[in-house]
DNA sequence: GTCTATAGCGCGATAGAC
DNA sequence: GTCTATCGCGCTATAGAC
């Protein structure tokens, strides 16, 4: 069911401002006012603030449930799928620069979707803690606790959204391949 | 100009409750309440809401300030210098996981203050990329695209305060040697 | 599909009693 | 130092004309 014409639109605006100011301090006036209409005009094509911001995200989130999953059925070694990841993020991310301040900063605001993404969120880092614990045990990856490598790849591939739009023409291929070594390999000569 | 005794107690409430929703969607109503107070009552120790963002926001900048300037001042190598500020990160980090919220984000609601975080933000980050930079000068750090170093260990250090609280018994000590180590050295065997 | 008008509510903040 | 009462405003959402 995807939403088509001035919805689109509608939502792409939404993100945006989503994006600046966060989901609570966004009115429907802003909205409006950015596309040029009035507030009450909005309610034409959608339901509520609230059923944006669901859209927003949880498209999103079911976009990196699918990702996640092609990682996990490939065949590969578990730094392989590092690997992947790393690539399924930048390619999210740079694509869906706006949503992704969203789905980091205003999932709270969600309400009967709440608790869809919660799950969605936490299925996805049971999924990658899988894939260090694994790598771990193969001796691929060093022995060292697994939740900090977690955290710490979560954090930076989170990020992304944020940094990616400051760096005009990103070779994103090129970021990619300084990203993975970066994280995989470490900074020390 | 430090603030006390009830102020303290206001600040530190606010804090909380601007962790877990935002600033623009937390009421006066709400903070009073935790204090089973009337929100009246708060307007006689504060100003405005504004002052308890600015607050929170701006000691805790001019804190990693202070901290960036004493490792910049140490004379040692550059890797020294990324170490020293891993454990500043995890340091202000573990005695601040509700006013961290606000700094990373709620910064964009200040008003009068806003210009000045900007700025203290801006400097940090210079300084940090200029350590990257003479770490590779140096021959300590690979020749990778410096930016990518400074976005992936700054996001990493900015996310810590939501992951340290959700660790129980945390050793910090430990934590922080773990957590220099992936960032620094990586994580491939 | 957009408009004007407005309902119904909650917001930050103030006044003044105790 | 906290209370009750309230001001003035902005919010989401709806009704109904065009």
């Amino acid at each position: 069911m995807k939403p088509s014409g001035r919805k689109i639109e509608i939502i792409t605006t939404a993100s945006l401002l989503f994006k600046e100011k966060g989901y609570s301090a966004v009115t429907m006036r802003d909205i409006a006012k950015a596309m040029d209409i009035k507030a009450a005009s909005l309610y034409n094509h959608i339901k509520s603030k609230q059923e944006l911001l669901s859209h927003i995200i949880i498209s999103l989130a079911e976009e990196f449930t699918t990702g996640m999953k092609a990682v996990i059925n490939s065949e590969t070694s578990s730094i392989e799928k590092l690997k992947k990841l790393v690539a399924l993020h930048v390619f999210i991310s740079s694509n869906n620069t706006q949503a992704m301040a969203s789905l980091n900063n205003d999932w709270m605001h969600l309400e009967a979707q709440l608790d869809y993404y919660l799950q969605l969120r936490k299925d996805y880092e049971e999924n990658l803690r899988k894939i260090i614990k694994d790598g771990i045990k193969n001796n691929e990856i060093i022995d060292v606790n697994p939740e900090v490598v977690l955290f710490s790849m979560l954090s930076t591939l989170r990020s992304l959204y944020v940094w990616i739009p400051k760096k005009e023409d990103l070779d994103i291929e090129q970021f990619t391949q300084d990203l993975t070594a970066v994280l995989l390999s470490g900074i020390v000569k």
